[in-house]
DNA sequence: TGCACAGCTTGACCTGCATCAACTCCGATG
DNA sequence: CATCGGAGTTGATGCAGGTCAAGCTGTGCA
């Protein structure tokens, strides 16, 4: 099955809604998630005329290569993009999900040039914000120079956890943390908190969090037999999130 | 031995120059690192007149604490900061540390309140830069919204570097690697690149790294018997930078 | 409709680092 | 100058997760 032109443009829109409009981001579902949020509806259309909105993204094609000059940033409108860079010998380090309503590509900011590499996990579609224009009306907008200081602050602060993350939890630990965060982004994207299909493989999601797929299926099986979560190929169910909060903050008894 | 009032507001400077004089960012040696670069003079005094320079930090004094409002960002004229944050089962986690020349403090933009918090390892000084005034004077100086964004941006590239680091490298690796960024911070600052003094301890760069103390000090010995590194208590000299940077990117061979 | 292949699972075994324990060293303090 | 305590080192042992190997599954393509 191929998902439908109009359902990428206008995302995550019932199937029904399929008229043709343009989209902008004043009538845009996430523009409460993305950058827009905190602006007046003036400034909404200012921003909305620097935003550069493509033509979906295949799964497996690059938002931005690393190496490559940096020239804008991007926020996800469907699908989902992983971000990683490549280490000197060659291999692949998984350094972000991004779901619809996040933004990707500011590793790029510090030397003009891409410091890693952003892909699509399957059809996507991604609204392309020139960065240049971005700084130029963030100096004349207070409110939107906060807000895109706020999104890097919180890219630093989520590195930051997945830093302690990977240099204190064991597997069990890394993975719940993984499936509670990706279940809060769904919530706050008003899907299911409780029922998803993972966009990406064992194996991103095991070089993500610094483990084999050998151990993320097994993990996986583990938490299936206590009745934590069901796992049925990529669609996740999560029976006890309860269970599963307690053995990613590491249970602690007197 | 204490360190002399004079040796710290003026950072780094020979110990005879000691003549009062207000420090200032445009007499400043760390000002092609830190926020200046780039300004023009007329520039740099505006921005020096948002600079507040305290007295100095005593080691273990804290710069900021996690969950205090976040007000300023700092720079490191003096000494070392570390920063780190205090996992929900009351770990530490070191997150980076802080040399002169050094911005710090980023991570409290995103929620207004400091996400982790920073000590000093030895006695320093900091420059506090009120944030609000920095973001209003960067939308009137692009020059210094666009330094503020690398430096930002720069903060998460290095975080991915350390993601990629805990996931994919061996201990011997990570440190090595470490060494290294010590070692060419240090040239930054027309140090020696090959002899220096660590500020921090084991239990810190263990805690950093994602390692024991005991496996860091077996590492430091191993390191010492290839004739790498020579280890005096927490002087380090490199004898074979190559030899260490081989180590760090992890060989390949065919 | 069946084949091929990538992705996933499961089992057996191995290893790098953690853990536990004992000891040394150094620097602060009276 | 003695002593005390935290920091660092070294050795012995254990285990979580890596590695290797084999088999399973489901998806896309002829």
């Amino acid at each position: 099955m191929t998902i439908p032109i109009e359902e990428l443009v206008q995302p995550e829109t019932p199937r029904q809604c399929t008229h043709d409009f343009r989209v902008n981001c004043s009538n845009c579902r996430l523009s409460t998630l993305c950058l827009p949020l905190a602006l007046e509806s003036d400034d909404i259309d200012k921003l909305d005329n620097i935003v550069q909105r493509g033509k979906p993204l295949q799964k497996g094609e690059h938002v931005y290569q690393a190496g490559g000059p940096f020239s804008s940033v991007y926020a996800v409108r469907s699908g989902a993009i992983k971000a990683y860079r490549v280490t000197d010998d060659g291999r692949e380090q998984v350094t972000g999900f991004y779901f619809p309503g996040e933004i990707l590509g500011m590793d790029g900011i510090a030397k003009n040039s891409h410091a890693c590499s952003a892909r699509a996990l399957e059809t996507s579609a991604v609204c392309e914000i020139p960065f240049s224009s971005l700084a130029e009306l963030s100096a004349r907008m207070p409110n939107l120079q906060r807000h895109f200081f706020q999104l890097m602050s919180r890219e630093i602060t989520e590195d930051q956890q997945l830093i302690t993350l990977l240099s204190k939890n064991t597997a069990e630990e890394r993975i719940a943390a993984l499936m509670l965060s990706i279940s809060s982004r769904n919530a706050r994207r008003k899907l299911s908190s409780t029922r998803f299909r993972l966009p990406m493989s064992r194996i991103d999601i095991g070089n993500y969090l610094g483990l084999t797929v050998e151990t993320v299926s097994r993990v996986f099986s583990r938490l299936q037999k206590l009745d934590i979560l069901e796992v049925s190929n990529k669609e996740i169910t999560i029976n006890d999130t309860r269970g599963l909060q307690d053995i990613a903050n590491v249970i602690v008894e007197a």
